[in-house]
DNA sequence: GACCTAATACTCGATTTCGAGTAATCGAGA
DNA sequence: TCTCGATTACTCGAAATCGAGTATTAGGTC
């Protein structure tokens, strides 16, 4: 069994709502929105009814009314259950207590970046960097509007937490474009020689890896007493 | 239709084995780890097969031949296609490319961490800080023998970049613990007034927050005017 | 040569997920 | 008062996901 019985952040943005009052699963969705949760917990309304169904299953949340309004289909409102408060407050304390591995995109990215020619990683890592840096300056006047209007942080430390992120992603990206930009890098000047030969002789880079001191000089011998690692 | 027609992270992973030759699936993924993708990209091994026939039934790979040693299973080899080199190029474009929207758990967390009392949050985030420490010490050993065996930086930027957010995080929990430590983060003071009423009045936070001022005092009128934001 | 463990190579199906679709009602303007 | 788009509220099924299970064999040990 998975870890959790209904393991979804949703679920668990689900339980916060109703631990504050019973609602009907579509007020839970608009409360989120206005909240500004869904910038946080990623929120597919498509899974809503999914989620609450089974966190009802699985006994954290039950059936309270269900209530009907003129002709609109009818309204089922829950409310959280005893082990509901439980498993949110297990969750919580997980989430905030320990890390868990993450995956983000850009690593995946980076680990195939020698499969794009170096020019074109510039190009696009300078492509990511725009909106990356254009996010950061739209968090940033709206964090300053929120000091300025004094909205106590800790109703936003999620936010904060993000742009701290985004940040270190920018600053690492700028550092690595201007180094690939100079053949700073180490390797760099190999990929690029790679890239050449391909290019203008048709030799793949699968090619080039079986005989590397071949195509790259002698300093490129350790290649080959190198299988544990990546390559 | 999803954005791509096989979405798993696991699939491009897959191409970008394949691209360097024909392999089965558990050459496939045995190859992953020793090259230590499997650090950068989430590789279930459960899901491999169906991705690989995923991958196959879009036309991506195809099987190149059957083989079967003594008395082992079969394995099917298989070998991409011209459409899935371009899948792979296209999604690589976009992984480098284009920045997407990512929910790191610690933002959920964060998002309610008033729901913990202030001296319980600050003992997780500094369980958390003791893991992702411990993490950032062993990645940066790993890093200096990298560097010490003259193994090219371009063949690890990916654990540099992971690093990087390693650090960010640290540095950004560090400082809040710290804030909440001194009652210096905006909103601290009500936080911890708001839980010493529940804990010793009774009175709940959904309570509380029907009346600010009669709680929190007159500072805390403004609140009643803010519904479309967070909180 | 019998035994055991680790590695090899997959299979299966119960859940989960999500996006697109549906359908009613409200309210603003023409 | 009629219409049209926005909002409310939910349904459905196709596809994805994953973890636990299975079966075989190589190789080392006693």
């Amino acid at each position: 069994m998975a870890r959790r019985k209904v393991g979804n952040p949703l679920a668990f943005a689900v339980l916060g709502c109703l631990g504050e009052r019973p609602m009907h699963p579509y007020e839970i969705s608009t409360m989120l929105k206005a909240r500004g949760k869904d910038q946080s917990i990623k929120v597919n309304y498509g899974s809503l009814y999914s989620i609450v169904s089974a966190l009802e299953k699985h006994g954290f949340i039950e059936a309270l009314e269900t209530v009907r309004e003129g002709n609109r289909p009818e309204r089922t409102v829950y409310q959280i259950t005893a082990a509901g408060e439980a498993e949110f407050s297990d969750w919580l304390t997980e989430l905030v207590g320990t890390p868990s591995r993450e995956f983000h995109p850009l690593e995946a990215g980076l680990a195939y970046l020698p499969a794009l020619p170096p020019d074109r990683a510039v190009e696009l890592l300078e492509q990511r960097l725009a909106t990356v840096d254009a996010e950061i300056k739209e968090m940033t006047a709206l964090h300053d509007d929120m000091t300025a209007r004094e909205f106590p942080r800790i109703f936003w430390i999620e936010s904060e937490f993000r742009l701290a992120l985004l940040e270190a992603e920018s600053a690492y990206v700028h550092q690595l474009v201007e180094e690939i930009r100079t053949d700073s890098l180490g390797g760099a000047v190999y990929w690029r020689q790679a890239w050449k030969l391909f290019l203008e002789k048709g030799i793949t880079p699968a090619e080039q890896l079986k005989d590397p001191v071949k195509y790259f000089g002698q300093e490129f011998a350790w290649m080959k007493a190198i299988p544990p690692e990546a390559q």
